[in-house]
DNA sequence: CTTGAAAAGAACTGCCT
DNA sequence: AGGCAGTTCTTTTCAAG
């Protein structure tokens, strides 16, 4: 939580991205991949793990193999705009379980949504039931995602 | 790799959920939040892990601790479609280094990315040179985050 | 920064219900 | 499948060069 402006220098950079890649690392492999030895390279991840730069550890769940197929994205832009309504927007949107991610954004859209859903007809009950009940939703356009690919990172 | 398709019952979604939210979690701490014994929990998530349920584990990266400021989504459409257009672009975009999220999409666009810059003049030099410079690139759209919420999952 | 070693904790194994 | 009692393996910390 504390952020003590520590400036990574590239051998940071390069811990950071295997560990990106694979938080099973041990601190010994990833001293052996860069050329330093296993307190070395622990101490290094400590450091980045207190100064926020690492700011958690997560699982990547196969969303598809617990039975939710199909991922859509969609752009939302608001009918009616106004702080109280930013605030009830993303409270209701933040109550539907399939919505993964909620992005405020600026541009042609307010709002971007990710939603996990079973299948096409599972969606389409979200969008219908869901979305397109929440407050103060206009424009609305949807995205529904073939393939994704994760690059490193641009550090 | 391999998915033997186990069918996880509630306590394995409500692990999942766990290891989602904070992958640190040793197997005794997830068993005691519900209510199993360190050996019964970590025999649960090895054969979660095993199915591939659990893909993969990562650190998340503070991007904007490390100068990335600006977090860019861009909707882009294709002039010219055509297999070999899609796997030429495909190429092409997964060499921007500053490109973080590749998403082939069916809808509006044809691909989605994530963009991450050091700030506004670093993402235009990015869009000028890079992304409108992409071999097939037609119509382009942008939105700038804001603020970015994830939920657990619809699991 | 390195090596070596010890302490703590987590992962893994059999066996039993 | 879950619980109990272990053993084994890392991780984490420290001492010393």
């Amino acid at each position: 939580m504390t952020l003590p402006a520590i400036a990574p220098d590239a051998t940071d950079l390069a811990i950071l991205r295997l560990l990106a890649a694979d938080a099973t690392l041990s601190a010994a492999e990833i001293g052996r991949e860069i050329g330093l030895t296993q307190p070395a390279a622990w101490r290094r991840i400590k450091r980045l793990t207190d100064a926020g730069v690492i700011a958690g550890r997560r699982v990547v769940v196969d969303t598809a193999a617990l039975g939710f197929g199909v991922t859509v994205f969609l752009g939302i832009r608001l009918a009616a705009k106004g702080r109280t309504s930013l605030e009830e927007f993303e409270r209701a949107v933040t109550a539907i379980p399939e919505v993964q991610v909620v992005q405020h954004v600026l541009g042609q859209f307010d709002y971007r949504l990710r939603i996990h859903a079973r299948d096409i007809a599972d969606f389409e009950r979200i969008l219908r039931r869901r979305i397109m009940t929440l407050p103060g939703v206009g424009q609305v356009e949807a995205n529904v995602m073939l393939s994704e690919e994760r690059r490193p990172g641009p550090f």
